[in-house]
DNA sequence: TTGCTTTTCAAACATTTGTATGAAACTATC
DNA sequence: GATAGTTTCATACAAATGTTTGAAAAGCAA
């Protein structure tokens, strides 16, 4: 078997695996079992455990900020340089979201993988995601662009909020179901990526005089560039 | 040694480095070293590790959730029988960003502690946490007394994103710190505290029609009261 | 083929970990 | 102070798990 299958039917049914039941409780032996390939070819492949699993999250994460930056660029072009705030939020959980919610998304191992990779934070993942932050400051630059003048504290503050509503949707979905007995709705990625933003955008027009209530966003659906969906 | 001297020096060894160091990578030798006790003694006073840890995070939601009863009823109380929104949310995520947050609280091992069961989430304190709900049905219910005819799906989604502020905030502190280099003032709890408040309220009354204007918060510090924190 | 590298494989290794055991020490009640 | 119940202790157990090893197999170039 020419070596590259071996490698990627690991990282196939590592991903399937983790995905399914948690990095707690999968031993490298399920892996290799459900892979159909042996032991030691985990170690001969990918060095140790950890190494497999950091690079299947590198994979994800890097697809995901592609498309992130993908859709801030689209947006940027789109206002000549300079992206309006809500777009520049909507790139910043759209990816994610989109990535993680709906209903088709049910199958997606990729997915299924980086909710279990946002709940569970094993080492090497926690390792990963410390080094996210020089990618966050782009969108930081972005959103000092498009609302010049304001603190950067506040800056700070609303991407904030944004990551916290975006992945604790993703993480607490379950439990929001069960509170709202399936009231609220979360297929329907659209609008929760709506909310998502006009609240983001709300928070960080915060300070605004509550005379100027034309600062509050009134959004609109299908403003996405699909390049690269 | 009288047996409660065992099992609380146990209970307190165990809290500290699970908060230190994370439950990944402290076993019961640890735990039984730090406690100056023997391994045995935490599987006749606790049946098994995972009982122990139920244990430890059991007590602290407890903790946790009687504050935040106790601010609604008082917030109920001071308003004859019906909670403002704002007063609302401020119980829900005050005692816990007030336990887990701010510059005196770095020395407190509860709190990290939960920090911790927050970022790792092992299988015993995922499973206490599945019950959380009813405990926030409560918070919905007065949610809904305080806005009534607004729609209940709109209530649910604003106690999530409240929740997820406020945990998220908790959660990635480090992250925000050093995203923002430092400007972002994660020591003052109830700055913290009134900004999740704001944006949560502002979340609530999002489908409000924007010539309303009064319908965004101005919020006051001190409006809690003391009786039990 | 020959010789070399890469890949696979079964088996063993070396720890680590939670848990169980049975005797000893202790405590309290009568 | 004898007895019964409780708690402590050293030690052993059993199972799981990531990793290593050394040889066999496969691939490949000359």
């Amino acid at each position: 078997m020419a070596s590259d299958q071996t490698r990627s039917a690991i990282l196939a049914a590592a991903e399937r695996l983790y995905a399914d039941r948690g990095f707690g409780d999968v031993t490298l032996r399920d892996i290799v079992a459900e892979a159909n390939v042996n032991l030691a070819a985990v170690n001969y492949h990918f060095g140790s455990k950890d190494e497999l699993i950091a690079e299947l999250f590198v994979t994800r994460s890097i697809q995901t900020n592609r498309e992130r930056l993908n859709e801030l660029k689209a947006a940027e072009e789109a206002g000549g340089g300079r992206a309006a705030i809500d777009d520049i939020m909507r790139a910043l959980v759209g990816p994610t979201l989109r990535g993680c919610l709906g209903p088709d998304r049910e199958g997606s191992t990729a997915a299924r993988f980086m909710i279990r990779a946002s709940i569970e934070s094993v080492p090497p993942i926690r390792r990963i995601k410390n080094r996210e932050v020089d990618h966050l400051r782009k969108f930081a630059a972005a959103m000092r662009r498009a609302m010049p003048g304001r603190d950067d504290t506040e800056l700070y503050w609303g991407l904030h909020f944004a990551l916290a509503m975006a992945h604790h949707t993703i993480r607490e979905k379950e439990r929001l179901l069960r509170l709202s007995e399936g009231k609220c709705d979360l297929d329907d990625v659209r609008a929760i990526i709506d909310r998502v933003v006009t609240v983001s955008v709300m928070a960080l027009t915060m300070g605004d005089a509550p005379n100027k209530p034309a600062a509050r966003p009134v959004l609109v659906h299908g403003r996405l560039t699909r390049q690269d969906l």
